[in-house]
DNA sequence: TTGCTTGACTAAATGCTTTTATTTAATTAT
DNA sequence: ATAATTAAATAAAAGCATTTAGTCAAGCAA
């Protein structure tokens, strides 16, 4: 037994060198030993033994700061959220969880609330505690920040969209063929003139998302005037747009909406219009909340594979953890299945 | 400019030690520089801005893990959460964040999802990461887990209830006061006959909020009997117990439930009964969730205050933090206000 | 001139683990 | 019996920043 006056480091036995000062052996084979090289660097069965007990025994824990330090590999891997709010945090941090499998890789949430002062702090702090790759989703002006970090040669990862011509950095994201689904629904029910409501694709995804709209509809043999589809500004109001679709003799049918929100801008300026939903004009989304939580909306949406593209996003960055130098890897994640709810119906003969 | 291909860690200038030979300085006096202690080590005004320009211009990104290991100190706690469904991670981590300040503490959330074996992992990850404080929401049998932590040294604060008899460990919670509100709301709506629905007082709070309860009933000059304490085993329906009370000739007209499933099992099983809410029995409790999210139910509660709760977990970690050795702190937070929902009305005469 | 301060900086130890290169003794091959 | 091999370990460096205890030269007083 150690004795407790002793103040020496050699006489604590919480750390490595301590345990083996403790045991008569050297650190270099203690390490051996808790590492599992015991075979590979032939220590003896009875040491091996011994130095287990012994650990065992103190409740050894290693110091993950110095192994660390020294293997240039800390296990950790940062997730950047905007915030906790909702079911989106659980449910991506589930997949990542999942995605990481028995790598005991963990991960460190961190959220910037919407600061970009704080999102460069959190950033920076990642960096410095050396996590082996971030996974992101990152402010809408916040690219740059991370792409800082990525220049740095930590791994990095976007959840869902990134810029346009933003070749050199790896994403996971939904595969937007999901627009099909709901491209599809709208036109078995009868809908021929369908609208796209969406913003300026200065986003791959978004602009991915309006090529399949389009495919969608080719496939379906359905011809859409281009004077159907709406590209707002980010930020601008859907009302005006919607009210001069809604305005013409030929007018839509149905309106396909990029995000949820803009379903429900879309919906509030059609009510306003005195028309009905869905018996005049059907709405259609893709979107992670059913909106079945805001009672009296309860938009058709194509609910989104979250957990799958946490899955995604950490196999991605267990790949580029993997080997840094690679080409950044892009995924798209397919899946997601319609949610038919109160705003989609025939289409008005 | 340093040669790109020299390959010796002197070359590197991503290191103290380097940028110090980049400058033809020792390590000691960029770090004193780096770490503001220039003008009580009197370094000269010339180096320091000599030194910071340097590190800016190579965008020098400090080594947490080297200066962890030797402070013993990382600037990271640890946050156990359950999961991050719904709106108390959210709320209860804004609330923390808040408490840190700008003590440039990061919070490193993990969760376990039920499961006592990850749990285990997850904190020995953050001991083996020599986080410099844990706050946690233990399951329910892993208390033991998390004494073994404090047993190490690190400080550690429970949010919310810890078992009775419990005193060596810090917690904060919400104050069982605000039991007192919703039980005031009832008296105020003509309540007489009040009936308490809890568990078995294993822990603290629990124990706590059933003598407010009682305390709350006599403050009103309301008496109450003690048949009307239900105390169940954990885990334990509620239906029969309900059914009971209900029975009785001179029956309880308000039912007072410590959580909110409670209350939801109560309603149920009055209906069942074929009575109906709030015109025969009215049901209050406390809770996070005011349940208007469940259409139907919308019970009277108590809305805690959970970024208060957050905030005091902090205060008290960072207290811990400062003083190791210090007693155990226990802090209970106020507040709370009533959100009326459709489960309380006036008591029938 | 000698001794004492002070300003400006540095050498070296420390924290803990991993890893590469050796060492020592024992065993086997020749 | 000598060389070659193997088993079982170890010494020492590396990884990076912090911190204690100095050093060295210049400036000043006596």
């Amino acid at each position: 037994m150690a004795s407790k006056t002793q103040n020496k480091p050699a006489g604590r036995v919480t750390t490595l060198s301590g345990l083996a000062k403790h045991l008569g052996l050297s650190p270099t084979t203690v390490s051996f030993v808790l590492n599992e090289q015991a075979e590979e660097h032939k220590i003896a069965p009875s040491t091996v033994e011994r130095v287990l007990a012994a650990a065992k025994e103190v409740d050894y824990v290693p110091n993950a700061l110095a192994r660390g330090l020294r293997q240039k590999r800390t296990h950790a891997i940062g997730l950047v959220f905007p915030h906790l709010k909702g079911d989106w945090a659980h449910r991506i941090t589930q997949g990542i969880s999942e995605g990481l499998g028995d790598s005991h890789t963990v991960p460190l949430i961190v959220c910037h609330y919407g600061s970009g002062q704080l999102e460069r702090e959190l950033l920076r702090s990642l960096v410095e505690r050396r996590v082996d790759g971030i996974i992101c989703n990152p402010l809408a002006d916040g690219f740059n920040r991370y792409l800082q970090v990525r220049e740095r040669g930590v791994p990095l990862v976007f959840m869902g969209d990134v810029p346009k011509g933003l070749d050199e950095i790896s994403y996971a994201a939904w595969d937007p063929a999901a627009v099909g689904v709901a491209v599809r629904h709208l036109i078995e029910l009868g809908h021929r003139r369908i609208a796209y409501l969406g913003v300026r694709d200065t986003r791959k995804i978004s602009a991915a998302r309006r090529h399949a709209f389009r495919d969608a509809m080719a496939a379906a043999g359905v011809t859409c005037s281009r004077r159907d589809i709406v590209l707002n500004e980010p930020g601008a109001a859907f009302e005006e747009p919607v009210k001069q679709l809604l305005g013409r003799a030929d007018r839509p049918t149905a309106f396909f909406a990029l995000y949820d929100d803009i379903a429900i801008e879309a919906l509030l300026a059609l009510r306003a219009q005195g028309l009905r939903c869905p018996e005049d004009v059907s709405i259609a989304t893709i979107g992670d909340s059913p909106m079945v939580s805001a009672p009296g909306y309860e938009i058709t949406t194509v609910a989104s594979p979250v957990e799958d593209e946490g899955r995604a996003c950490a196999e991605c960055l267990e790949q580029m953890i993997q080997d840094p130098k690679r080409d950044p890897i892009h995924r798209l994640v397919p899946g997601g299945h319609l949610v038919v709810g109160r705003t989609t119906g025939p289409c008005p003969s």
